[in-house]
Parts: C-alpha cells; structure tokens; sequence
DNA sequence: ATCGTACTGAAACAGTCGTTTCAGTGGAGG
DNA sequence: CCTCCACTGAAACGACTGTTTCAGTACGAT
C-alpha cells in the first residue's frame, strides 16, 4: 500500500514549500504531517532519498508547466513561462527551485546533483522547440538570452516582488521577435 | 590589535569561497584557518556576527566591481561587468552570492536580511548612473532587462560552464543599445 | 491457529552544532 | 612587584542531527 507514501511524500511536498530545503529535518517534518522519522526513513530508505524524491517533484510541476507553454513562436512560449512564473501563487516552489539550484553548485554530490544544469537543458530543450529553425548558432543564442531574461526577472522578482517592473522588462524583449 | 581578527575574517572568507555557507560550521572552520571556535565567537560575537561580515565582504567585492564598470554607457557597463561575471577566478564568489541570495529569500531573518534586494538595488543604482535619461520609465525598464540578462546569464554559466554561447546571449543583447 | 510480512512507536546511538564556563596566558601601566 | 585586561585553550552544556535497535502490532495467506 503505497498510497501512504504517495500521501506523506504529497505532505512533505507541501511543507518543504513552506520551510525551504536548506534546513529541512526529519523530526519537525515528520510531526507537522503526522508521522514520525521511522516511519520516514523506512518508506524513503534516508533523508536523502527523501529530498531527491521532493526535488524530483519539483522538477515535475516545472516540467508540467513548460509542456503547457509549448506552441507558437519564441514569443509566445516566454509570455506563457513569465505569466507562470510570475503568478503569485508559484512563488514558493521558485524559491524551492532556487535554493536547489545554488546548492547543487556548490555541493555537486548528495541528492542536488545535476539540479541546475538539468533544468537549464529542460527549459533550453522547450524555447529550442519554438524556434523555427533551432539548429542554427544564431537560434542557440536567442534561446539562451530568452532563458537569460526569463531567470534573471525571475531572481528579481523573487527578490523585489515587483511584478510590473519585472513583466515589463521582460515584454520589452519579446517585440523583438516575430510575433508568430 | 585587530589585526589577527582582520586576517582571520580574511582567511574565513577564502574558506566560505571554497567551502560554501550553507553548511558552514565553526570547528572545521577554525581548524583550517589555525583559530579556534572559542576565539572565532570572541571577535565575532556569534556565529551570526562572523556570517554577517563574511556576506558584507561579498558585497564590498562586488561594489568594487560596480564602481570599476562606471563609465560609458548602458553597454559599456555591461560588457565589462559580464567579463567580471564570466571570468572564472570570480565562479566562487558569485555562487557565494547566489547562495546568500536564496538564502536570503526563504528566511529573511538571520545574517541574510535584505541581501538578495539589497544587491538588486546595487546593480540598478549603477545601471542608472549609465543610462542619459535614467528618470523615465522607458529607462527603468531597460536597465532592469539589462539585470536580468547579466544575472539569467550568470546563472547559466554557473549551471553549464558554457562561457561561449552565454557570453553571445548577452553580446546579441547590447547591439541594440547605442554605442555611446 | 500459525506463520510471514509489512509496518510503526519508543528509545537509544553516535555525532555535530553554537555557545558558555572556567582557568589560565601574556604583556602593558601603576 | 602587582594589578588589570585583552586574549585563548580545554572542556563541558544542552540541543539537535540522521539513523538504528528492539519490540512489538496488524493482517493476509497457508
């Protein structure tokens, strides 16, 4: 019977949003979600296996976004991230998603691992799929700026919570391209 | 004499450059820089007043930087503060940076306070200095998609390596801006 | 009824953490 | 010489960490 498993890890989900990952342990989780660290440790096998399955989760709800933003040209695929990434409610898993991403740069080993290159080629992989012609030097760069733009607005608008100077930045870049 | 606890600050941030904040203990520290956890805690008050200094150094090496791209346009400015983020003797500092930045946004109590808004309005404030007109808001916008590039980029480079394909993604941005 | 297997509560283990207590150094000023 | 004071080594304190040990409980299959 995994759907307690599937329950605590949903759980676990939901506080690792609320507390971040940095100093996430075993004993507050466990009693803020009606379990215990035995229990934990025998369903995830370690703390670690824990967090790698959380990142994992992550990573999904990221990919389920970028899935929904594919269609049209370069242009539309960023209003659709930026309007996601900006949407107040997703605030809590960028942050998640940032303190992954800084942590799998400075300790490579552990569950981190790969965290942030990874998610440069999945989002890379999507905006190369809304060019017309992608295997060009030119189109590579135009996708790394577009990821550029799109991340570094993000980091201000985590920082700031100035969603009108951040979403009109990043408007400003996107006349450049064909409107599709 | 301050000078032992100017020399130990020095060699604590070496360490924190190589070793990261995150999990950053006294005794290993301490152990490394020829002090002891006793003395660190004497000069520095607690572990918390140490942190504090160390992210303050970060800031200072970065205004140094700030203050150095002075001059020139929106894209001079740029280009030389890119070359800084993309030379490989700053990697540590700026995942440093990166760190304190996220860590700053999930608990914003602690040494971290401000750190990631402090920082954005340090590169603004600069950026504003390169633009003529800097009071409008066609400016604002601009130079924080100008940020956002340097940072978005800076990301990827601290994920990928890849100097080459960021270094055009910011290039191709600034042949819009004029040549001043 | 008996076995086996999946699960879990309570407690302990060994370790690390930041910090404090106590007992001293060493050297400058009276 | 004596005193004061900035400084430091050694050890302990209490709290916390991930993990393990042990002793069960519950339940389905034989």
């Amino acid at each position: 019977m995994s759907d307690r498993r599937d329950d605590l890890l949903r759980q676990a989900y939901a506080y690792a949003l609320e507390h971040g990952l940095a100093d996430l342990s075993l004993r507050p989780l466990a009693a803020a979600i009606g379990s215990s660290p035995r229990v934990l440790l025998f369903l995830f096998g370690s703390k670690d296996g824990l967090v790698r399955e959380l990142l994992a989760r992550a990573r999904a709800d990221q990919l389920v976004l970028l899935d929904q933003a594919r269609g049209g040209g370069l242009a539309e695929v960023m209003e659709a991230v930026w309007s996601w990434l900006a949407a107040p409610e997703h605030r809590a898993l960028l942050t998640l998603w940032l303190e992954g991403y800084s942590r799998s740069l400075v300790a490579p080993d552990g569950p981190w691992t790969d965290f942030a290159r990874t998610t440069v080629e999945d989002w890379l992989k999507v905006l190369a799929d809304a060019q017309p012609a992608s295997d060009t030097k030119a189109a590579e760069t135009e996708r790394t700026l577009a990821l550029a733009v799109l991340r570094g607005a993000l980091l201000d608008l985590l920082a700031t919570g100035d969603v009108e100077r951040t979403t009109a930045a990043v408007r400003s870049i996107m006349t450049g391209y064909g409107q599709t």
